[in-house]
DNA sequence: GTCTATATAATGATAGAC
DNA sequence: GTCTATCATTATATAGAC
């Protein structure tokens, strides 16, 4: 922890990310102080706003940047042309990105209230756009005949939430393995939507 | 708001309780301070400690009591002998029985982080006795031949989850009708685990 | 870039008058 | 049972030294 002059800039910053993501993740966002977050870096607190300009913005670029990385994680690969083979990657994706990704993820989703309205308007708007992914496999299915689905918007956050319930149980050492854990969801989400 | 000495303990305490069950939801436990409670309620901070000792027991007992609701609001009538139709029986009150408390159902999985170990104990104990009844469902309908499930426990909580996710976009003037959501969402769960 | 020190405001909870 | 007043603590954020 030696403290040189002008030598911390580019190290301090994703520290003070990476502890307040933990922290909020652990305690929620209204339950943890500047200080403690200063704490677990190793500084004092009035450090902290050489990398955040208020406690605010902090929770916002970290959901910002979750959402940025689903939403670019695929590299603008399309999904597969056949809906089911497309809805089960989508399947894949979701539990795998979010699996890997369990302190983002709670924050994403128990933190919003805690987001400024502009900053809410943001990250909801890339949230529906994800959504909205599913949707339109959802739709091409049923378009073609493939799916039974009465109103895929309802369907697709109805999957959504099932997918993201993933991450209330699974750990890394757990009874199941990853792979098992999407075999299983795989073969519940193509028969819920299937004719 | 007449206060008259010794006349108003039977209903300020259940006035708390709705002022903070609300503020809770709103803007979370720890973001709520006791000051915006006593504010609602129309008294002043102190007086709210005839009511509850702290803060943390205020937030236990609404988290208990609607757990304690969830589980006696069959009367201890049982689930139908037929697997599909206990079910869907399941499917239906979850949706019908939630739906119509969103203030409790929110803060009784976002605040479990900010209940006391204790507390945390006696909530969890209840919501597991919740989840296996679902889970004893499915297991009946396994050994019956009448479901395709793998793992009992997995779909259970998946399906709650799917059905709990309702409560994030139902509203009672919307779109959908309760009755039509159930009907979604039972079409959804039965052909999930069918054979 | 980080420190110490501090301004300013709010918090949970208690004491004692009425 | 509620009020006013207050204690002790903590909070976010800023100022200025180094």
């Amino acid at each position: 922890m030696a403290r040189t002059q002008g030598s911390h800039s580019d190290i301090t910053g994703p520290r003070v990310r990476d502890a307040a993501l933990s922290l909020f993740a652990r305690h929620g966002y209204a339950a943890v102080s500047m200080r403690q977050i200063a704490g677990a870096v190793g500084v004092q607190a009035g450090a902290l706003y050489n990398y955040t300009p208020d406690k605010q913005t902090l929770l916002y670029e970290l959901m910002k940047a979750h959402m940025d990385e689903l939403l670019a994680a695929r590299g603008g690969e399309p999904w597969p042309g056949d809906p089911m083979a497309a809805l089960e990657a989508f399947t894949r994706f979701h539990i795998r990105f979010h699996a890997r990704r369990p302190e983002a993820v709670f924050i994403s989703y128990m933190e919003l209230r805690n987001l400024s309205p502009e900053n809410f308007a943001v990250i909801e708007g890339l949230r529906k756009t994800y959504e909205t992914q599913l949707q339109d496999i959802l739709q091409r299915g049923v378009a073609e005949g493939r799916f039974a689905v009465t109103d895929a918007r309802i369907t697709s956050m109805a999957l959504i939430a099932m997918l993201t319930g993933v991450n209330t149980w699974f750990r890394d050492k757990g009874r199941l393995s990853l792979p098992e854990v999407e075999e299983i969801y795989c073969d519940m989400v193509r028969k819920a939507v299937a004719v």
